[in-house]
This record gives structure tokens, sequence and C-alpha cells, in this order.
DNA sequence: TTGGAAAGTCAACAAAGCTGACGTAAGTTA
DNA sequence: TAACTTACGTCAGCTTTGTTGACTTTCCAA
């Protein structure tokens, strides 16, 4: 019990061990969504255009295709997210300058106070947790889930870290 | 930075550092439902249904209404869920000894065959990122996580762990 | 200059969530 | 006992968000 912490331990994980890591993933995912979800509840959007208006501010001027592939969803899907976006002026969609088949999203003015209005709900309660549970919590959380992501993922997860252009 | 991971360092999280923790819980995510998905994929049932059989293999005997619950969705979303479970003969719905206005939800035979075959999937990756972010990552990621959950999703999340009738 | 990639559109559809209303059976309480 | 409440199931209708497939337009590159 004293070496549970201890290098060779994990592996006599148990299935129990493991099921607790997963319900506690699932109940997490409602906590990390539930503050900009209530705030997108009251007005005409969902999940998806968060998510989108997330990674448009990441990374100002990406593409409709590296949005595509950072999401996960099918081109169609996403267009029908990023219509309403620009058409109720939040998201401006210019025609790239190098190559003019590629559309460089940003966000308006608009766009980028909603998008600080559910990012720092989402912040205040990562900040929250990560506080609670510790500043050496904090490492091991990170270290875990990059574990957890598909190698594409990771790829991009990284990826967004790069200087901007 | 020495004493970066030191008390008092979380006070100066970073909206950047923080922005990471969020894009690392998105992608993990992805990650975390992937395997079960892909299994599910072949046949006709998603996520949702995924979700009702794990929770009933792990409580067995559990209620219509406390599977509502755990789960955050409305007793018709989960209705339809269900029914289907139970029309495939997944699930096997007993009305209950003590009320009998109550159904008291357990796995079949072929029920327990795909959830373990989820399962399995599901806890090998948990499994190999636990291996590969080390023993001291486990707890911090459990501590994480736990500080996300909305008080009432941790309080079912410990309720999991208490002894069957 | 022609082939193919990128972006976008339209149509049709499915999964999974929601609200509201209603009915029945079974407990609980006044 | 009568009235209320709870648990469950179901019908109907709607929304969000995902999917395929077919097609056009634009434009780069071989």
């Amino acid at each position: 019990m004293a070496e549970a912490q201890g290098g060779e331990a994990l592996l006599f994980l148990t299935d129990e061990q493991l099921q607790q890591g997963i319900e506690a993933m699932f109940f997490a995912y409602q906590g990390f969504t539930a503050d900009p979800d209530r705030i997108l509840g009251t007005m005409a959007y969902g999940r998806a255009h968060h998510r989108a208006i997330h990674f448009i501010a990441r990374k100002p001027g990406t593409t409709v295709t590296n949005l595509m592939n950072i999401l996960g969803v099918t081109k169609q899907s996403l267009n029908r997210v990023l219509r309403t976006l620009v058409d109720d002026g939040l998201v401006a969609s210019r025609v790239g300058k190098v190559d003019k088949r590629e559309r460089n999203l940003h966000l308006t003015a608009d766009g980028a106070a909603l998008e600080r209005q559910l990012s720092d709900a989402q912040r205040a309660r990562m900040r929250a947790a990560y506080r609670a549970a510790g500043p050496g919590a904090v490492a091991g959380f990170r270290q875990v889930l990059e574990a957890m992501m598909d190698p594409d993922m990771r790829r991009r997860y990284h990826t967004l870290r790069e200087a901007q252009p």
C-alpha cells in the first residue's frame, strides 16, 4: 500500500480504478461544458457554435478545412454553424490572399465579445478546479489527458501552441 | 521558475495555461469516446445507448428515474434509448418488488456481453493513458476532474462507489 | 489546358436532446 | 376513503448537430 504511488504499482490497475477514471471523465465533462451551455441556451446558439468561436479566436485567420480537422466534423456540418455566425456578424470570412480558394476566418468585435463571455465562464471553472486540486495535480491532469488523445489530435493540440504567423 | 510547482504558484495561472487545460479536455474527450463510438457505429446504437448500458451494468437494478438523474437527460430521451435496448433483449426491465411503480433495470447476457466489449475498449485506452502518464499523474488527474464537476454530479459520482444492496 | 483540390451549396436523413400533454398504476397523506 | 403525488410510458412536435451524396465554382499546378 505504501508503494501504491510507486512505479510498478500501475501494472496492477484494477478494472474498478479504471472504471472510476472513466466515470470521472464523464461527469467532469458535463461540468466542463455546463457554463457555456447555460450562456448559449439563452441565445440561438449551441455547443457547436462555441467550439467554432473558440478555435477561431485561438487561431485567427484559420481556414475552414483546418477548423474542420480540429473539430473533427464534416465540412457541411461546420458550414451550417459558420454560416449562421457569419450572417449574424460574429465571424468574418475573408478570401485568402495567397490562396483565394481559402477563406480566412476572424472574429468580429461582437464575436470577440461573445468569445470572451464564454471563455471567462469556462476558464473560471478551470481555475477553480486547478486551485482546489493543487499545483501537483494540474501537471498530472494534463499528462493523462494528453496520453488519452488520438495521435492526430495530440498533434493538433500541440500545433495550437505554436506562434502565430 | 524553480518553485513553479509550489503552493502559491497557482495564483498566477495565466489565461494561456487555462486555455491549454480547456483544449486538453476537448481533445482528450474525443479520444475517450472514440473506441466505443467505433464499435457502436457498426450497429444501430450510439453513445446514448453506451451510457445507459454502462450505468445499468454499474448499478444493476437501478431505476429509470435514477438513471435519468445520472445521465442528465429527460425521461423521454432516456425512454427512447431504453426501449430499443429492451426490445433488442439487451436490457431487462422488471417491476419493482417493494415499490411496484418502479422498474428495475438489469443487463441480459447479451447486454452484458456488449457492455464488456465497450468497457474493454475504453478501459484499455484509460489503462494506456495511466501507464504513459505515470502513477503520480493519475491522482492529480482524478483530483482535477472531481473539482471540475458540479456538486450534484460529484455526489452521484461518489454514490457509484457505494456497495450494492 | 486540363485535372484535381478547396470551398461552398442543396437535399435528405439520423441521432439525440428538448418541451408539453396525457394516462395509468401505485404509493402517501389528509 | 378521497385526494394528491410519484414513477413510468408514450404521443406529438421541435431543435441541434452530426452524417452521405451530388453538384458547382474557383483556381492552382502539372
